[in-house]
DNA sequence: CGACGATGATACTCGGGGGGTATCGCTCCA
DNA sequence: TGGAGCGATACCCCCCGAGTATCATCGTCG
């Protein structure tokens, strides 16, 4: 036996005869007049062969089996609410689980910020950090098994969108003893002549290739003298004399004993992008939620921003459109 | 925010349109067309201001708030199953409280047998045996603390029902020396003049006036020559050589050291009846089914047996009756 | 003891909406 | 490129939920 013709509406009328001892008062407080809720508590009764209610001029009082419903229709409603609004949380994405990409040395960047303010705004929101590289979040956002990814940058993929998060300058890394140690701002041409070491030896292209082009608009052509795996190891040869090295602005939280921290000079316009990529047309609502996270790190938001796609924030409200064709 | 306009229909056919992956399966899995099955589902997107399917020309597929509501609307279902199924266990006595009062030596008859076979048919019903004599159970009774009780015998009650369960004959116990002890079998008026112990002392009228009430009906004079307050302590009296006493059929289980008990002849119809007593006019389900239950006991069920009582066994599905006035 | 007032049940009507058929627009694939 | 299959829409019917009016019953109070 099932429970076919039950519907909620008949559980709530029940709970309210039951509650208010009387068909009448429930009546008043379901906004309904007194016959059909009558009716449809006889309904009820009838669907689950059961007398629920023992009636009498002063009222109504469950039977037995009645108060075994009375309870478990109680229960049954403030779950389906319970259901409605989780059901809600999920749409405005505050509810579910968030596959995220990140390399490497992100956890020098803004990215630890972007993902504690998300997990603050979104409790309910399971967070799960996948350290890949940009080929490997590639895949994994194509296989589904991420939602976004974090990056340095990012070549056109027909399937993938992606929006810059961040921008920053470029900072010169040198050897205490370095001549150059003690100016304040360098340029790029006068470290263009000095033996460069850089990072990451893949994946091809990468940080490297973009620093190469940052010199090569330049007209100037730098000296790789050394590939080495991270930023460490850079940093590390560099102490050691074997060369300069350039860092990110948020990478000057790694200090270096023996290594001196320069800015490069605004004019050579020597900056390096932080960049989210996602499946383009992927309109989750967990993703709408963090994008919009991460953009507010822009501060101030550039008013020019021209976001590649941009997954509109849904609204707890969905309007249909009344005419589709 | 509620959960207004949203039906367990809703749920129903949500659940089938992301199980059967198209909305066409899904109609006829539901037995209904597509379109109406395409506008509830509208209606509940538009209820829970959410879009929960992903259409396409080649199905639909849930959005991931539409994973969270199929997991919630499965559970949600099933929930609603089994209240219904509860309730209709509850409507036939299968499941509830059911509070049974007993009295002090009970325990020797046939009630331990009726309570365990009725756990085994109703094990969803939780028992309680309260231990109180006649006054109190009829109090209990009154107060709805109790729902049955089990006595010895009762004086009508103006709101409460009552019913023979049982009719044991009376057996003799003598000490072992006695000269009557070599009998088969033994008559009232051969142990009238002997002396006798008999319980309990309270309360009154009780077993003591009944035993009394059967000499006299025979125009014999019973000599009680002590009134203790349990049978154990008469039987130890017994065996100590103070006295005859007496016991039920189903007493013979207590043997002492010591004594001897010889049955009463039939011709004297020796009897004791055991009785359930119970509210008058209770339709519960759960004390049809117990009566229901303590009736099987008189194997064979006389035929010509009148229940003062007999609150109709509920059956499942409940008949309303068409036209009232 | 009878009138009154409260209860739930019933009779009847109305209208919204659930369910039906026919059809459209779209996408995918042979 | 046309057919097959999908969901969405238009339109209709009629069932059923909700309303009003009224009844039967019971408890209460003057």
């Amino acid at each position: 036996m099932s429970i076919t013709g039950i519907e909620i509406r008949h559980l709530r009328y029940f709970v309210a005869v039951v509650e208010q001892r009387t068909f009448r008062a429930a009546a008043l407080r379901l906004h309904v007049s007194q016959p059909p809720l009558t009716r449809q508590i006889q309904q009820l009764e009838d669907a689950l062969g059961v007398k629920l209610l023992e009636r009498s001029a002063r009222g109504a009082e469950p039977t037995a089996a009645g108060k075994v419903f009375y309870q478990e229709a109680r229960n049954l409603l403030t779950l389906a609410e319970q259901a409605a609004e989780r059901t809600r949380l999920a749409g405005d994405g505050r509810l579910g689980r968030l596959d995220i990409g990140v390399f490497g040395s992100a956890v020098l960047g803004p990215i630890p910020r972007i993902v504690q303010r998300f997990r603050q705004t979104h409790p309910q929101v399971e967070l799960v950090l996948h350290s890949l590289d940009r080929i490997g979040q590639i895949k994994a956002l194509r296989e589904r098994r991420l939602t976004v990814g974090f990056n340095r940058f990012f070549t056109e993929e027909p399937d993938l969108s992606w929006e810059v998060i961040q921008t920053e300058r470029m900072v010169v890394v040198l050897p205490e003893a370095h001549p150059l140690a003690k100016r304040a701002v360098l340029s790029l041409a006068e470290i263009s002549s000095e033996p460069l070491i850089l990072y990451p030896r893949t994946p091809r292209p990468g940080f490297i290739d973009q620093m190469m082009r940052l010199f090569h608009q330049r007209h100037l052509t730098a000296h790789v003298s050394q590939e080495v795996d991270d930023l460490v190891t850079a940093m590390g040869l560099v102490a050691s004399g074997f060369g300069l090295s350039l860092l990110t602005d948020s990478g000057r939280k790694l200090h270096v004993p023996g290594t001196i921290q320069v800015p490069l000079r605004k004019a050579d316009a020597a900056t390096v992008d932080l960049c989210v990529i996602w499946r383009r047309g992927d309109d989750s609502p967990l993703l709408a939620e963090f994008l919009q996270e991460a953009r507010a790190l822009r501060h101030p938001p550039p008013e020019d921003a021209e976001p590649v796609e941009k997954p509109a924030p849904r609204s707890a409200k969905r309007k249909r459109a009344p005419k589709r064709r």
